[in-house]
DNA sequence: TTGAAAGCGCTACCAA
DNA sequence: TTGGTAGCGCTTTCAA
């Protein structure tokens, strides 16, 4: 049905091979015989079967990645970047959800082993490394994105949570709180780093957390958050002391809490200042312009293309590496409490 | 390096037929033969080489989607369910984003035409259908998502748009709005749709646009439109007679519009009301709550990926299909003149 | 119920 | 500079 080498070399009364090598650029053959093949292709709009290519060479010149959910900015973004990141250098992508469920997630780097691509990306949703033991065991090369896994020496690019998370509450308590709370996420490193970076900085500025001033989104079903950041954020309301800051695991639970403190008749930033983290695209446009870590998904997104590519021109295996982007504060509305220092990205 | 058929038959002494029998689970193999296989497959977790597969059967069972921007919410829900819509007939799905420009996006398509996928989806930005006819040529079958173009008879999934512009229009009138004004897309199918649907909507209340009532999106480098809604915004606000309603194209834009309108020292939706399209997750979460005509992309989704399975089931071609979802308008506080018939999508 | 032979479209290797 | 041969891992067909 569609075009073959075979086609355009009968036609030409030249063999396969020949052809096969002015489709490659090879050096050896003659000008005027390049140029007929050249054209006729061209006429012909001839594509070449990767997939009969790719069992000849080993490789696949494609890439699978799995994110937990496509319609986060965050994940989009990072999607979109290794795409274009990789596009260039002739790789085609793969890209799926895994709804944060594990054994879909499982299921989907199967299909990937499968399909025989290159490398294989994953922002992982996993409780255990059994899964990533396999796709060792096929020797599969593999890049562990945003989360990681404790006693799995694998490829990492990601942001560095403690430094989220410190530099989040330390910008609270520079703007004047003394009694910052956290909305922690599920058991996941990105939530428990950041956890870290909240506990280190309170320690440094000579506090602690307070009874009750941790409290954890609920979890399932609603892992974007507002439901689950409303919910907190109304615990801590209820908390005595009440805090008087809170950072949020992520914008969108940050969301959630400023709903809720507003509608218990609060002002922020005043009453209660806010900071979360994704620094999402609206944040200039809410009721209350969101402060957010940014978390550098470009980068992360630059980053784990590069990689990707190091890793499918490698032969042999290499030592994991691992890359943290440095989180920046975007300080807005919701946290300025104090005139000076904005910085917000603003329009205009 | 992988585990093959071969690898499997020579252990257990059978054929390299049998082995791929068993796989494809064909009935006539032995109950013990059967067993035996299937439990060596499990404990090498064998997975089939899908290129030499799809080199024979002349399937890859893959599909490709190119999309203008994977960021943008709409997109990327579309995206995510038509990956998880096909994921379960057993497709992969290649993704990509063409960021509006219609080369890059011609040589998206031309590698998934070299990969063989079973079908293409796009979201496309070409200019003409030059791209299409070469799709065509290859006996690909494809689907428009989203966008459509005159004169070409192809398979498309989108909303009905005519109705996105005719509903977003009379909600405003209905909401008393006397002298309402359109910030269009480009000339695409989809704002010239929505155009079309205004001036019906206005037409059928005995109503035509004003001068200057019809202003355009600034176009290239800022696809989101904040920017230019913004700036549309202030061409209107500056027009004689000034509009007291205005229905924006999508929702980055409307966010603009209200920005100015705000930055006016104007009252919305009381001096002037706004809806936008595409109602994307946060707009309950902002300033104004902003009102959106839904493009229901979750079925648009839904209805691509069953077309997509159903065309690459499909032995010969058939006669293009066309579906077009309704569209519903989402009442939030932007448009909210009258104190009745609020259906905001609240929390809680 | 099992398996031998042929071949999918391409590339690697070596000979002419 | 050109091309014949072999083979990538699998499925299809047909014979045993």
């Amino acid at each position: 049905m569609a075009i073959r080498l075979k086609d355009i070399a009968n036609e030409l009364g030249l063999s396969v091979v020949t052809v096969s090598k002015v489709l490659r650029e090879h050096p050896d053959i003659g000008a005027e015989t390049r140029k007929r093949v050249l054209r006729r292709m061209r006429e012909l709009n001839y594509q070449p079967n990767l997939a009969a290519r790719s069992l000849v060479t080993g490789r696949t010149w494609t890439l699978g990645l799995v994110v937990p959910d496509l319609l986060h900015p965050f994940f989009a973004d990072i999607a979109k970047v290794i795409s274009s990141e990789t596009r260039s250098h002739g790789y085609s992508l793969f890209i799926s959800s895994s709804d944060e469920d594990p054994d879909l997630e499982m299921q989907e780097i199967k299909h990937l082993l499968a399909r025989r691509v290159d490398v294989i990306l994953v922002a992982s949703a996993q409780r255990s490394v059994d899964c990533f033991r396999m796709i060792e065991e096929q020797n599969m090369p593999y890049i562990l994105i945003d989360r990681r896994f404790q006693g799995l020496d694998a490829n990492f690019v990601g942001v560095d949570d403690e430094a989220v998370g410190g530099l989040a509450t330390s910008h609270l308590i520079e703007q004047g709180c003394h009694r910052v709370a956290h909305i922690r996420g599920p058991e996941v490193s990105t939530a428990l780093g950041r956890l870290m970076g909240y506990k280190q900085a309170l320690a440094s500025h000579g506090l602690k957390p307070l009874p009750g001033h941790i409290v954890s989104l609920g979890a399932s079903g609603d892992h974007r958050g507002e439901k689950g950041g409303y919910e907190a954020a109304k615990k801590l309301l209820s908390a005595k002391p009440r805090p008087d800051g809170i950072f949020c695991f992520n914008d969108p639970s940050a969301l959630g809490a400023m709903r809720a403190i507003l509608d218990a008749g609060l002002r922020i930033p005043r009453d209660m200042a806010v900071i979360g983290c994704g620094n999402f695209s609206y944040s200039d446009f809410l009721r209350i312009p969101l402060s957010s870590v940014d978390q550098g998904s470009e980068l992360i997104g630059k980053f784990a293309g590069d990689l990707a590519v190091a890793l499918a021109n490698r032969k042999s295996k290499v030592k994991p590496k691992a890359e943290l982007v440095t989180p920046r504060v975007v300080v807005r509305a919701s946290s300025q409490r104090t005139p000076i220092s904005a910085e917000p990205d603003s329009l205009s």
